[in-house]
DNA sequence: AATGAATGAGATTTCATTCAT
DNA sequence: AATGAATGAAATCTCATTCAT
């Protein structure tokens, strides 16, 4: 009659299996095409379910925005705080971005085509832990200009902007499928990224 | 009775009306959240009118899409034919598309946002004049690159991709009002992108 | 500059490709199902030239009934009028309104399914006259009766009623490329018939 | 708080009163002159309740044709294997099928009315359905002429067609308020086949 | 005789959400 | 925790007809 307090397997939860159909119809078709109705048929679960766990559908795209946004900037903190010389740690955070970016490609898409769907109060809510995001990331490079590691001739936020265009744009034309990996990926556009940034 | 030849000022045509506002609402709000009834309303037109220049609202779409790819590919095809070292005309091209982007910053968050709200036929027909503009900015990256002005450490379809997801971008973040214009800018991308494939 | 009174050939007028064209769409989908604007394409015609001929859609329509209409009535006068006992003239008439409907199966097609979609004033112009043209055949069954040729133990009316609902059946199963041709079942239809009120 | 088991008396579902509604009046206008808003209001219903049992117009239209097919194959079967001699079930079958007609002349007007209507595929459905019946009862027509009782000048399915084409017409000119009943009406009809069949 | 732009009313369908159970 | 019937507003698109030319 019990539940046993940590089963070994279970299917995933209800909210779980939304979110995770959510994410791969929203990427897929777009949040204003995809229906309430489509979303928990997929998730196998009915409406009433679904208004139980979200209060509505612009709240389970926000779920989304929280679990990208909390992941990337717990990995950044990681590595921004780990050692290392300051190319060493920019090079480490550009792949990582690159490689995290492709693994989680339906959640990227989502973010950056979705973000103006998003009620004006959760979009606030989005780009302020994006901008810390962002500061976070310029911090580095401002390291860098301070030590005289990266040149000063462009502005460090207009260079954190230029290298997360591309980091955006990969949800339009990596495929996983194809012949380059997310490492050699990461690698390539952190060589960019520092090349442009190289003092000398 | 008769009408002047070359009449000074006339109100623009009803499509002329409709491709502009249709662009403007469409930046501002996302193709899905504008309803045709909204629309026409801005235009100052009938429904019946919009159906008869456009078969659906798509089409509009479309009509959009095109006028951005038209501008873009011409003024692309006159740099690279233009003279000058290939270092040169790339930095002119990525700064002309800087200027060009941020001139028509509603051209371009539609053109990054709706795509994929095109009907599939279309997508392809956009895809496939996008793939061509992409291929001429990036004979020229490997024109410089057989030249040994530029390294090889990157593959130049790669570098395309980087360069262009910053342009995608400006939209979500370049403010006409903002304290840094269009050429400024144009410089700055122009500057990163030649620093990152100057071979040596 | 002056047009020969009687040209040797011409392509039909507008009024008659209109007429063709309504024939043969508004049989093919139904009245409603075919709008203005097809219509008058596939005639090869504008909109403004079909309403310079007709006063609306429904005034096509009326056309289509009133070309049957003259037809079947006066071929039936032709034969109730012509010569032979009346058994023979009532096969002739049974048998020649299968053949001119299947020959003319749009026609049919059109007076049976259609009629209602008729303005209530042509409604009971068609009825009035098509109650003419059952009289008429009606009249030729009571005067076999009367002569005793016909047994009269289903009154007149019902009979013609059932003869002509397998009339206008046929539009449902007849098809022009069977192995069966109209004169055939002309005969097939007016040996029922006979058959079926034939004395003794 | 507990409910009858049997209620005397409920008002019909939903569902029941869309269909009733929309048999009257398709029959009543045709189908395609029948908006939705119409009909939701005939059964004081709201559309959103509509389209919550049936996924389109076309569909309604098809539950009448189910409807109608159920039953009249029903009756038919029942006949068909019931006793007697052939000609006596022959009659008996075409005296019922009159009478069933004029019972539900408004599902017999939509049935020949607005079977073009449907969807392609519903209407392969319709019509393989109909063919069984249609089958059905010329195999009673078949027995009658392998037995001698009936004349095989006409080819049985032709007389098929010949006597559905009577009944399918006659949603054009019974009245129920008129001076024949149906049980009149379906003897005379029935007289009418067996006398158009009977050997000799 | 003929054009075709423009109208405006109305068509079917979709949808996020609520609520009694 | 979960159901699914029901809502009502809004969506896109169609269409017969008119009218200035």
């Amino acid at each position: 009659m019990t539940q046993p307090a940590e089963p070994k397997t279970v299917s995933p939860s209800v909210p779980d299996r939304l979110l995770a159909e959510a994410t791969r119809l929203f990427a897929q078709h777009g949040f204003d095409r995809v229906s309430v109705q489509e979303l928990v048929e997929a998730a196998g679960v009915t409406k009433g379910a679904m208004y139980h766990y979200f209060t509505s559908k612009d709240d389970l795209l926000f779920a989304v925005y929280q679990r990208v946004l909390d992941m990337q900037m717990s990995r950044l903190v990681q590595i921004v705080e780990g050692g290392g010389g300051v190319a060493e740690r920019l090079h480490a955070a550009a792949s990582d971005v690159v490689q995290t970016t492709v693994d989680n490609l339906d959640d990227t898409v989502i973010f950056f085509r979705s973000l103006h769907m998003l009620s004006p109060g959760r979009q606030s809510e989005v780009r302020k832990e994006r901008r810390r995001y962002h500061e976070l990331f310029r911090s580095l490079i401002e390291e860098g200009m301070r030590e005289g590691v990266f040149h000063e001739k462009v502005p460090a936020d207009i260079v954190v902007n230029y290298f997360f265009g591309s980091i955006h744009h990969l949800g339009m034309w990596y495929r996983a499928d194809g012949e380059l990996d997310g490492a050699q990926l990461g690698g390539y556009y952190a060589d960019l990224l520092l090349a442009s940034l190289r003092a000398g």
